[in-house]
DNA sequence: CGCCTCAATGTACACGTGTACATTGCCATG
DNA sequence: CATGGCAATGTACACGTGTACATTGAGGCG
């Protein structure tokens, strides 16, 4: 009399065997894949399920499985669009796969120790990190565990710690060579680079080709890659004609600065973005810039992750995932 | 020897217990608030702990405690900057009374059914819709698991379910006021309303005050609340001259077809929306909207939850939101 | 000193599940 | 018919934890 007839108590396997005449072992089995059940009391057991709504419960299975198939995804930054569309893809992704995302906001610029601290309570099956990378000590910790942690457009590398980046380099680079193209010779790059590792090398790749190609870019600092720091920045920029922003949310601020501002008809200022946010394609910024394809990384990410639980030796990785220049009317 | 010493595996209560010289009981009594354990031992058990990396294991914990803390956020049309928000505020009001909250993205029209069902086997302690509400079915298993459920400004009453719901009567009712304050005199209301609920209480109040004011507003319906929508709706707009539309992210859409409208200047129209989300405090729209206080509905929520998760046998109660109008240059 | 109280700790069971091992019975093959 | 193989099932243990109950010992009080 383990489980007593106490309806609101959830039914357990228990239950469910006395129901349908059989073993606990038998309804298990049942619900495991590739275990040996015969069809006919494989039928009775889901019948007997069915009528007392028996579901099996993960976390007990979790316990002797020792997966918990919970991932924690570690995001910072919500307010920008891009970073929403990104957790978006990744929920769904991992949802698609059998996986259950947990999701733990980081407040920007604060650590995000004590948010992936409470991950290791959860025995959760990997870590997808888009914040800020987390502390080389604190990831030796979850390797130690075993739990696999992605970085996601983050971070250098790290010992044992996987990483799926965006192409900034050619991003950088055809950014640059796109202006230039569209007859800008005053070049410029807006970027809050000590915050963001993209926002480093998208830079750094758009100097060098533009110092190749004679337009040595000035870098614009900013101190956060968001809408306000856009807007500010548009109103001082002069004599610039080529502008390269790290990103879109950013962009859109710049877009509305310029907008208000006296422009020189026969030599406005080039603009392109970086991420292909939905407000990119609105009709009031139609700003080229390059799309990131979340989606894809998503999925590469979770293999990455799912590859490294099988191996957690596994030297890290790092898979570079193509940007694609959309041009819209900014150039 | 149950656990040995491989060091891949996370440490157990067992180890910590070894180490330090006491009882496992004690050790478990050690992470209990409120448990009876002597100072000097206290602090040896800590010791221990630290020097092994032991965490409690929650899983294992929600066995014996019946609950475990997970609460799931069922979410559709994450790509409304203010359902990002919403979902933002959530977790973090969740996270920060030490709660975990699942991530569910339920495919927009979509049944979100499959979804919610995997919550059962989490044993989550709760769930939080914002995606269209779940069938009376549904909930009514939720109920009988004792699992509350809180819906966030979507859906009819349901039995034992509770809900935090916007103040759309006030909104759409002022949305009348405002507009022919302004000096509006043909109204129109542009909503979804066959698909939310929210949309079809804010277009029924603004109807009924705008009869009231002796401007019987049209309404204007449409597939979906979202940009796309707007703005093809903008185009087609005529012979009005003050606008109310159930969300900002339509309204952005509709803003932006105006634009490239030839506008009558001395009858240009008037517009309010709803949400205040980020974009439209960009200087591209100075969208007059009505503001939800996404942190504050959460919090609600939780609230709700907790009281229910204590007495499940509750009275469904339903807890009004305010909405405050924040005036920029379209009204 | 004898007795009672109470804080501190250990023992043992429970939570709900997966699976190694043993057992059963059927069928084919010699 | 005897035997071996194999599918199907039951038994028993393990996963990591909380806590009721029993036990111990120290201290207060007559």
């Amino acid at each position: 009399m383990r489980s007593s007839d106490n309806p609101s108590r959830k039914a357990t396997s228990f239950d469910v065997a006395r129901q349908a005449g059989v073993s606990r072992a038998t309804v298990s089995r049942t619900f495991t894949p590739n275990a040996s059940v015969s069809p006919e009391t494989r039928e009775k057991v889901h019948k007997a399920a069915k009528e007392l709504g028996y579901r099996v419960n993960y976390l007990a299975r979790s316990l002797i499985n020792r997966r918990s198939d919970l991932v924690g995804i570690v995001v910072a930054g919500m307010d920008n669009p891009f970073r929403a569309q990104q957790v978006h893809e990744i929920a769904k992704a991992l949802v698609s796969r059998n996986f259950r995302p947990i999701l733990l906001p980081a407040d920007q610029g604060e650590s995000a120790d004590h948010v992936m601290d409470q991950l290791l309570h959860y025995n959760v099956s990997g870590v997808l990190v888009t914040s800020d990378a987390p502390p080389t000590e604190l990831c030796r910790e979850f390797a130690v565990h075993g739990i696999p942690i992605v970085l996601i457009n983050k971070g250098d590398p790290i010992p044992l710690v996987d990483r799926v980046i965006s192409d900034n380099a050619t991003a950088g680079r055809v950014a640059a060579e796109t202006l230039v193209e569209c007859g800008a010779k005053q070049l410029a790059v807006l970027s809050a680079s000590h915050v963001s590792y993209a926002a480093r090398h998208r830079e750094a790749a758009f100097v060098a080709r533009g110092m190749d190609l004679g337009c040595a870019p000035r870098v614009v600092p900013v101190l956060i890659n968001d809408y306000q720091n856009g807007l500010a920045a548009g109103r001082d920029l002069d004599g610039i004609d080529g502008l390269f922003c790290i990103n879109d949310y950013m962009a859109c601020g710049v877009i509305d600065a310029l907008r208000t501002k006296p422009q020189d008809p026969k030599n406005r200022i080039r603009l392109i973005g970086h991420d292909d946010i939905g407000q990119a394609a609105w009709q009031a910024y139609g700003l080229t810039t390059f799309r990131q394809p979340c989606d894809i990384q998503a999925s590469q990410a979770i293999d990455l992750l799912i590859s490294r639980m099988a191996d957690p030796e596994l030297e890290e990785r790092t898979v570079l995932t193509p940007v694609t220049l959309v041009r819209r009317v900014t150039a």
